[in-house]
RNA sequence: GGGAGGUUAGCUCAGCGGUAGAGCGUCUGCUUUACACGCAGCAGGUCGCCGGUUCGAUCCCGGCACCUCCCA
């Protein structure tokens, strides 16, 4: 004896929703042996989230994403593996733990010392990755959680070096003196990805360089005065001019009294202020190459801790960079040599994570050269080997991949994977090959004397390995046989560049296949106002919270609707509590169809027999076929927003307004035979349970916990096999009558209402139409008519006489009403004044197009006969409208 | 400076060659024994502007205006 729950009459989800999703993972479900050992399999790989973090909105709608798609995917017995993780975070951790310490103790790590410092990084995300762990299963996903990857952890450690080695090996990755981004403030070297370049308002100052043994002076334009400490030269356009004269001289520089020469070099750009600029190498990527070019000293000026350094003179040494500038323009200024200033607006260079201001420097750090990888990459992507949808995010990727810088590796941090590169003495580098272990003596010169490389790599130098890393690569393990590449990446576009580029660079170069069949990039979640989400602006949705108040149903069915739209997504609690309505629809819908099969018995929803159940039936098997279809086509193509809309529509508008309406009478009725409800109540049955399967990819836990009261097996829908449109429920003569009755239904409940007639009071109608299938069918739906229309009368033929009724066309078929024409109110009349005449412009228009020559011998056949249908329909119903203003009080 | 995208109902957005769609919101009626997180119904749009292609353009092409975003 099976004790199924009662639906109660409210929906709370906090009751239930967790308890499935329990049942769920501990059956195993979510492990692709589940499918079996033949099932195809079809894989992704989670974007790990930072182990810093609390998940956000962007987490929820790219999990939700993934989840719809491997819920599916199950359902249709795929072998579906979803490996969740969570990213180590180099900076962020480290400086996360950095505060922690320095309030707590008031060290810093340096204090501390390396070892105890990343010991202290490590307990502390180990501490969190459960959290964020528990945060994913909370919104529902389906992941694999045995086979859950940190991307620090061992296996993961291990393809990080084997990619590293292997660069270096190739020649790859290597080691050099550049100029590079650093950020003071966060004391690393960045990526040129790692730095937003901001749209600042700034000065434009110009500086008198006096011409060495007089003769006058070089006037120069900055907008970093401070650098001008460390100035090698000055340089004009050859082509310009003015200048022409003035290369070769020699400049005094001021402030340090240096001797410098002018030069020509076309990078100058002679609208640039005065055409002549300061060239500091040290200090400025343009100026670097040009030093390079003229063989210019590089004078460092300013430090790697933001600080002016003893090469800048006594005078500024040991000044912030900002001091240094205002110092160095107020010492110009008693000089007499500031020729002047403007406001000038310029993009900054600004760290993406601390917003500090990154100073270009000269330094010694890891780079990839990333050409080689770029063009297997593109080359993959170009032969289809991956897909992008939206389709157009290729173009950015192209665009992208074809003007790629090396990407600089090395991080001046100390939690992360550290550099498998070591030196001894005299600075030889020895890097292991690949699969071998730590080096105990210099490569070159056998020296014994040691020593690591400081720094850490990159957090994305993990990240870009994913696809493969979590597989188990560089081992040939048989996930990695058997599940690379994987199926899908979802994420957001915002880090196209950043990981998704990288993994297919990574995977189409280390593997020689692509690592994805299609990329989804999504938009970015915005408040319920389309505004950025920003603690500063404390408009901040967290999704858990969500989740708590409206259920984990209703707020992944809002972000798959809304995902959809464009680059953004207005996200909030209006619209998860309008998305709750439609789970709460849901419920009560169940409710109403457990009493109705309370009622008697039901035919099984597996033996039902098409061909033998009435119009309404079919008509909903019919649209339920439909539904499937779409949803299945939408979930082909991505379009997850209009997977969920179709569902939507169809449940609330087609099975809840339009069949459930319609069985009422059938069910409750005391002349329908047993064995007609028996039918209706198994077709009532099997579009719930076909519903709930449709439903559940995006509601995984009421589509549960509804079935288990409806069939008392919620746990087997996880991996039911998921609804399709079946042929054999085709019926477009029964789509067609129910329709038309719906339209007449809907037309006669509007005559009322415009007309101020209760709902109660019962009329009487005729429908003209020819004899034929649907005169038949419309017939034997009187009573159903009479029921949801509210008539006492029904009269069905070519010509209905009710002398003075009101006449309409609905549906192709004439509408003939017994409300006489005294009855009509003013508004209703003055509206079908209006009908009227729209109908006749549009007439008029219909008419002269198919007056029009052109239009009849070119148009296809196919339009110009609807067109012509179209013309009858109008005049039909003007013909029937405006009879009833005739003898009116108005007309 | 280079590149990409957008402009459709009050709001958020679908549609993209043959008579304009959804959700939410507004408005008007409803204690209709599943549901007021509801039911029924109405209203609301020169589809940014100007040209072109076409029998026909919201949809294709060109230009313009305004707004985003990315890269330098």
């Amino acid at each position: 004896m099976t004790t199924r729950p009662e639906l109660g009459k409210n929906f709370e989800p906090a009751s239930f929703e967790m308890r499935w999703y329990r049942a769920q993972e501990d059956a195993g479900f979510f492990r692709p042996e589940a499918a079996g050992p033949d099932a195809v399999p079809y894989t992704l790989v989670i974007p790990p989230p930072n182990v810093t973090g609390r998940l956000h909105v962007g987490h929820a709608l790219g999990r939700t994403l993934e989840d719809v798609l491997c819920r599916w995917r199950r359902m249709q017995g795929r072998a579906v593996l979803w490996v969740p993780g969570v990213d180590h975070a180099g900076i962020a951790t480290q400086m996360v733990v950095e505060r922690d310490l320095k309030d707590r103790t008031g060290k810093t790590r340096h204090d501390l010392g390396r070892e105890a410092f990343v010991a202290l990084c490590r307990e502390w995300a180990d501490a969190r990755r459960g959290d964020i762990v528990n945060q994913i299963r909370r919104l529902g996903s389906s992941c694999d959680f045995g086979r859950v990857y940190y991307t620090l952890d061992e296996v993961r450690s291990r393809a990080v070096r084997h990619v590293f080695t292997t660069l270096y090996r190739d020649g790859l990755a290597y080691r050099a003196e550049r100029m590079v981004n650093w950020c003071p403030s966060c004391a690393t070297v960045l990526s040129d990805l790692e730095v937003n370049h901001v749209e600042t308002s700034a000065h434009l100052w110009s500086i008198a360089y006096p011409l060495e043994g007089g003769g006058g002076e070089v006037v120069v334009a900055t907008t970093r005065p401070e650098t001008m400490l460390g100035d090698t030269a000055a340089a004009v356009h050859p082509d310009d001019a003015r200048y022409a004269g003035l290369v070769g001289k020699r400049v005094t520089l001021p402030l340090t009294g240096r001797s410098i020469p002018v030069i020509a070099d076309a990078f100058v750009d002679p609208k640039f202020g005065t055409g002549v600029v300061k060239v500091t190498p040290a200090h400025d990527p343009n100026d670097f190459e040009a030093g390079k070019r003229h063989a210019l000293e590089s004078i460092v000026v300013i430090g790697f801790d933001g600080k002016m350094t003893p090469a800048s003179g006594a005078a500024y040494a040991g000044l912030d960079r900002v001091e240094a500038r205002k110092k160095v323009l107020r010492d110009l200024e008693a000089a007499g040599l500031r020729r002047g200033e403007k406001s000038y607006v310029m993009p900054l260079a600004r760290c993406q994570r601390c917003d500090t201001v990154v100073e270009p420097l000269v330094s010694l750090q890891w780079f990839v050269k990333v050409a080689p990888l770029a063009e297997r990459a593109v080359a993959a992507t170009d032969a289809g080997e991956t897909r992008f949808v939206p389709e157009l995010w290729k173009k950015t990727y192209d665009e992208w991949m074809r003007n790629l810088r090396d990407w600089c590796i090395s991080r001046q941090l100390w939690w992360g994977h550290e550099i498998p590169a070591w030196y001894c003495p005299d600075g030889h580098v020895t890097v292991p090959k690949p699969g071998e272990p730590d080096p105990a003596v210099c490569g070159t010169c056998s020296s014994r004397t040691l020593r690591r490389d400081p720094d850490v790599l990159d957090t994305w130098f993990s990240s870009w390995l994913m696809p493969l890393s979590v597989l188990g690569w560089p081992e040939k393990t048989p996930d990695f046989a058997r599940f690379y590449p994987t199926s899908v990446l979802v994420t957001a576009f915002d880090i196209l560049f950043f990981w998704v580029a990288r993994m297919i660079m990574a995977g189409s170069f280390f593997d020689g296949r692509a690592p994805f069949a299609d990329v989804v990039l999504h938009g970015l979640v915005r408040d319920e106002k389309g505004q950025k989400m920003s603690k500063t602006k404390g408009n901040v949705v967290d999704p858990l919270e969500m989740c708590d108040e409206f259920g984990a149903d209703a707020v992944r069915f809002t972000l798959a609707v809304l995902s959809g739209t464009g680059r953004d997504l207005p996200f909030g609690k209006t619209r998860v509590a309008g998305y709750r309505a439609f789970a709460t629809k849901v419920w009560n819908a169940a409710r109403f169809a457990l009493q109705m099969l309370e009622g008697g018995a039901a035919v099984p929803p597996d033996r039902l027999d098409f061909t033998t159940l009435g119009t309404v039936d079919r008509w909903i098997l019919a649209r339920l076929s439909d539904a499937s279809g779409k949803v299945n086509g939408a979930l082909e193509a991505f379009r997850f927003d209009e997977a969920a809309n179709a569902l939507y529509q169809f449940f609330w508008s087609e099975f809840c307004d339009g069949y459930v309406e319609m069985i009422k009478p059938v069910l409750r009725g005391a002349d329908v035979p047993e064995a007609e409800k028996a039918k209706t109540r198994g077709v009532l049955k099997r579009v719930l349970l076909d519903s709930l399967a449709l439903l559940h990819p995006f509601m995984p836990f009421v589509s549960c916990e509804i079935r288990e009261a409806l069939n008392g097996d919620g746990l087997r829908l996880t991996m039911e096999k998921f609804p399709e449109p079946r042929a054999e429920w085709t019926d477009d003569a029964a789509v067609e009558a129910i329709e038309t009755l719906r339209a007449v239904v809907t037309r006669i409940r509007n005559l009322r209402a415009e007309n101020g007639l209760a709902q109660t009071e019962p009329l009487a109608i005729g429908l003209e139409l020819p004899e034929g299938p649907l005169s038949k069918e419309m017939r034997r739906h009187v009573p159903l008519l009479s029921h949801l229309a509210r008539l006492k009368a029904v009269e069905i033929s070519s010509k209905v006489d009710i002398a003075g009724a009101f006449r309409d066309a609905v549906a192709g078929l004439g509408l003939v009403v017994d409300l006489p024409k005294k009855k009509i109110s003013s508004e209703e009349r003055e509206k079908l004044q209006r009908d009227v005449e729209r109908l006749r412009g549009e007439g008029a228009k219909i008419r002269a197009r198919l007056a029009d020559e052109g239009f009849l011998s070119r148009a296809p056949a196919a339009v110009v006969e609807k067109t012509r249908q179209q013309l009858g329909e109008i005049e039909e119903r003007i013909w029937r409208l405006s009879g009833n203003l005739v003898g009116t009080p108005d007309a």
